[in-house]
DNA sequence: GCTATTGTTCGGCTATACAGAACAATGTTC
DNA sequence: GAACATTGTTCTGTATAGCCGAACAATAGC
């Protein structure tokens, strides 16, 4: 799992990953590591080997967090597990709200996805990954596991694409070479170029692709929302299994896309992509 | 604004709401407070006296939840505007996803609302406070301010009526005796009496009222959800505006909301209301 | 230009958060 | 049913991490 690295080693004062307050970020680790293990909670001392501190710690951090409802626990017997807190979900709806797109998109998406039926999502930008904060479900068994909030890398998702094509080409590539671009599956776009090629085609089109980019037998077709300033601070996507349909019938669903996600910038008082200026 | 209270005091031990961990429980409070101030972001000094801690200290919390994503910074100018962070928003969403109730009653929830055209919600109770974990906004220009994940008060509130009525009455007064019943507003139930007597009627028929007892002007209708066991463990409800309907158009609304209610309980493999046993 | 207000860094004192071991409570095994 | 194993919880000493205050930097206002 989890070796106790060098404990007592002089002090190189490197741990980059040690942030400033030890004991909020072993917190953190621990919502995280119960995020990690969501649903099927875990004990104190699963949790302490998880983030690597003491049972007794690992206890401390939890009674803490407990008491806030950050954590909430099911005693079970003599076991106890915890999970992640109901408190949680209050602040995560209020950082989803102070994005105000997401008040007037959620309407729209839901109208995406009744005349595609396919799962919708709504993502911004943060600090170069693509968010995912609204989202839509599917109507039917086929449940796409559109989890909100996580950090997604842009290379090799359509919201990220879409999201990225109107960004100064220095910007993005900075953001490449922060970010990296793992060959998720064969169909990878790995190197600058052929991205930066994709993008310009998804600029000058207003609809991107994930071609099972991500997820081998996932496809997504993407388009930006943009705001008054004509920036793009949003992107939608509705995302569908392999799609069996031809190349044409995919960009047909790629311009209703566009559509809507104009509609959304309509409302947000931005402008349509017909009405964006060419690339600079 | 927070004295420094009496720190060498012996020690009484009292300081009931000092958690152990004193770093973590502010970031908390941090986070707290960021949710508090939503929308408008904050500053390093509004946060420092916020939760009355000097700047430098508030800096450093902040400084390690943003590194994590927990809280996000915009600099605007010189300023920093903190707010929270979208890691929130996964977690929030984690923890939703882990009572499985929700997976199955947000599709009824779509259902309800589309029948009914009234704002829906789905609660579970969290240490005694009924919490609304699922939310399907009216459609049209009336948005009912239905969040997600804050802790109500049960007493005045329809969900949280339906969740506790079928309990022993000794617990039901445990709860009203640890949480109070404040008077919300003219219509509040605020002994413990008249509010058994009402959780009677609930549990008889199967659905529950809040009659502007908590807002003014607001009416909400409500039933419980049982699961295998035959425990409710769960609540939904449709919130109005102050209807103009007659008492019968009230209860035949309880008695729509109920049906969905049972849809619910049918998929979780829980009775309908009406298979229930009457009331020990 | 100077002042007022913000964010950020620094250093030292102290309280605090940590690990480890002891204790308790449960469940498991033979 | 008793010994064991495994879990959660309490306790205590000590090193250190976290806190404050003050100094510094950078804006914004006048």
């Amino acid at each position: 799992m989890k070796q106790a690295v060098d404990k007592a080693e002089g002090k190189p004062a490197a741990a980059e990953d040690r942030y400033p307050l030890r004991s909020v970020g072993r917190a953190l680790d621990v919502l995280q590591a119960l995020g990690a293990n969501s649903g099927k909670g875990m004990g104190v001392g699963e949790i302490a080997e998880a983030i690597g501190v003491s049972r007794s710690t690992a206890f401390t951090l939890l009674q803490t967090m407990v008491a806030r409802g950050f954590v909430s626990d099911v005693r079970i017997g003599g076991a106890r597990l915890y999970r992640l807190g109901l408190a949680l979900v209050h602040l995560g709806d209020l950082a989803v709200a102070e994005m105000g797109i997401t008040q007037v998109a959620t309407p729209i998406l839901q109208q995406l996805t009744d005349a595609t039926q396919l799962t919708s999502r709504l993502a911004v930008l943060d600090d170069g990954y693509a968010v995912a904060i609204g989202r839509v479900d599917a109507p039917g068994p086929f449940r796409m596991t559109a989890s909100l909030g996580r950090r997604e890398l842009p290379h090799c998702s359509s919201v990220g694409k879409s999201l990225l094509c109107r960004l100064p080409e220095p910007q993005i590539l900075a953001i490449l070479a922060r970010l990296g671009m793992p060959k998720r599956t064969e169909h990878t776009l790995t190197s600058p170029e052929t991205l930066l090629a994709d993008l310009r085609e998804v600029a000058r089109r207003g609809y991107s692709f994930d071609n099972e980019e991500d997820n081998l037998g996932v496809v997504c077709v993407g388009s930006a929302v943009f705001d008054r300033s004509g920036a793009a601070v949003a992107a939608i996507s509705v995302t569908s299994m392999r799609l069996e349909r031809s190349d044409t019938d995919l960009h047909h669903l790629g311009a209703v896309v566009r559509a809507f996600a104009d509609r959304i910038s309509h409302l947000l008082g931005g402008p349509a992509h017909s009405a964006l200026p060419p690339l600079a």
